[in-house]
DNA sequence: ATTAGCACTCTCGATGGGAGAGTGCTAAGT
DNA sequence: ACTTAGCACTCTCCCATCGAGAGTGCTAAT
């Protein structure tokens, strides 16, 4: 159980690991916040948080830092977001209605000023409507277990994906099959796909359709993301060997980290979610965080997002990502208007 | 003097280092090559190439580097160009055929396949109108050595930028001087704004100029460019440590690098130019060479470029920047005719 | 339950050779 | 006059060692 001082110590621990980057001691706690109680009970406690989960030690003896379950409740219970203050807002606002070039440039240096705000790479991706819808989905045997995947959209887009299959499946099979999903998700935005998905019971029918859904809310890449602050962010400690930074560079441009912002679909307008280190599924993205937020509204949908080292700022970048969300609503409200 | 020994010989060090990234030493160019020559003869040729300031020792007693003149005469005089192949040909049109996206797509997939092919980062900016115009250009006093100017351009852009002045002049001189330049320059092109310049005998009025052609040929950046293989570039040696890396980084994303390209508006169509490390007028570019193409007709201007470190496979990079430059001219024509 | 004291662990930075690679120079050979 | 063998010299780079320092866990006393 997480009594109230194990909490109050767990958030001190995550909060000067976020702004240190150091491995937090014992002795670290009680100078930082002049505690009227010794290192050692300070130990005793630390060393119950680390059973519980909420940090670990790089080494043994070293001092502690935050598991991905620390910074949840951190996240969730324990942190106090850091308001966007007036002035900083004004400072916001005032560099996006200095440039007059369009919608592009908004979003471009939207991702700028967010990057250089807290310290971390930025995404903004180019509204686009919600509403894409399947027209018809095929199924072309490859080999015995994989099989190609063809969706055509309403809007006449055409995608396509290979496909394993849990069960050899023939050609005549997997046609039978396309006919029958047809049925089903015809018409299907990604949203009803995805639920329709849900309720299949063969592993490889609701596999496919959920990578139909997929499809249908697939973007074109390059054209469609603005990302900024890969300077900013790899200037974070956590990258500063060779190696760790290459990968950082190689994750930051891959497609998948621009696929975690499609969970965005799901959310509300106004909502901000975040998703830590191993709560990706993908393995390369143990080690990050993502705050991401939709924008736009019910037929539109963008997404601002903030992208570094599981060890971020919390405090300061939901309340900022958040911010730049509803800034963008606005902007491109203003701009259907015109 | 350079004899003919002695440019065998250079070219050795050259190519040798292009491909190991490692100081070549005297003994190993005579095994590369199974020369009869002694290591001790080398060394003395070698001597003579270092006083002749084609190449430096990184320290005492270590092998040779080839300096930026040695590349040139290299990439002038000395190398053979690698020739793109036909089913190298065949790949890379195989691919650009594949997508049926666009020209943006197009774009940004020859800059991935450029870069995967000479292993370093490629640039690829969309075309636009060789012909945009001048309408009207205002100077503004800032303060006794700094105007701002202004020029507002016949598809009714506006550009403005800082104007450092070698003489303090007053408003009103700025204003007779901007309504006197206006005179010369209304309705020119970049090219004919440059042609004023150079006639220009104040050297305040033909910076003023200069700076003037510069707006006229500004583009929005982050639009209008497609960079691929930061990741690529990033593995050569010459990045393996943090720091350089994050330099790297910077360069890279940095507006010169871009502008850089602008220099290919002069350029024939068809032609390649090579710019190697300090003849960039950027410090910051030293350690850079940049090999471009202009592409399109005479209308419309895009630049093909390739950007590593200095030591690039200039025998690979030349023809295969030549070849894409042509590649994307026809599917412009393409896509123009429909 | 808290705390002082202490032994123990582990990292990190500095130090110092030693091996190895490569050169420049000298003197002899062609 | 050019070429070459031989050799002393220089400089880097790797690695092993070692001590300082930081921090913990445990024990025993409060």
């Amino acid at each position: 159980m997480l009594t109230e001082r194990r909490a109050a110590i767990l958030g001190m621990v995550v909060s000067e690991y976020i702004s240190t980057a150091e491995p937090v001691s014992s002795r670290a706690i009680v100078a930082r916040h002049h505690l009227d109680i010794s290192t050692a009970t300070i130990r005793n406690e630390l060393a119950r948080l680390e059973d519980d989960g909420y940090i670990t030690q790089p080494y043994t003896s070293a001092g502690r830092v935050p598991s991905d379950m620390g910074y949840r409740t951190f996240v969730e219970v324990l942190m106090a977001e850091e308001p966007v203050h007036a002035d900083e807002q004004r400072t916001i606002e005032h560099q996006l209605h200095q440039v007059m070039g369009g919608l592009d440039e908004w979003l471009s240096l939207a991702a700028t000023i967010l990057a250089g705000s807290v310290g971390n790479a930025a995404v903004v991706t180019r509204p686009r409507a919600a509403s894409s819808r399947l027209r018809h989905a095929q199924l072309v045997e490859l080999n015995h277990d994989t099989a190609l995947l063809v969706a055509v959209m309403d809007d006449g887009r055409v995608r396509q994906r290979m496909l394993p299959l849990q069960a050899p499946t023939a050609q005549a099979a997997l046609t039978e099959r396309a006919v029958r999903l047809n049925g089903r998700i015809e018409g299907a935005d990604a949203r009803r796909a995805r639920a329709v998905a849900e309720e299949l019971t063969d592993p490889d029918e609701a596999a496919t359709v959920r990578a139909i859904a997929d499809l249908i809310q697939e973007q074109r890449i390059a054209e469609e993301t603005f990302l900024d602050g890969l300077n900013t962010v790899l200037r974070q400690p956590e990258f500063l060997d060779v190696d760790r930074m290459l990968g950082a560079v190689a994750t930051l441009q891959a497609y998948r980290v621009r696929r975690v912002l499609e969970q965005s679909i799901d959310q509300q307008i106004g909502a901000t979610q975040v998703v830590i280190g191993h709560e990706h599924g993908d393995d390369s993205m143990q080690e990050w965080s993502v705050v991401l937020s939709r924008y736009g509204d019910e037929d539109t949908i963008g997404t601002v997002a903030v992208i570094g080292p599981t060890r971020m700022p919390y405090q300061r970048t939901i309340p900022r990502v958040r911010y730049v969300a509803r800034l963008m609503s606005h902007l491109l409200h203003e701009v259907r208007q015109t």
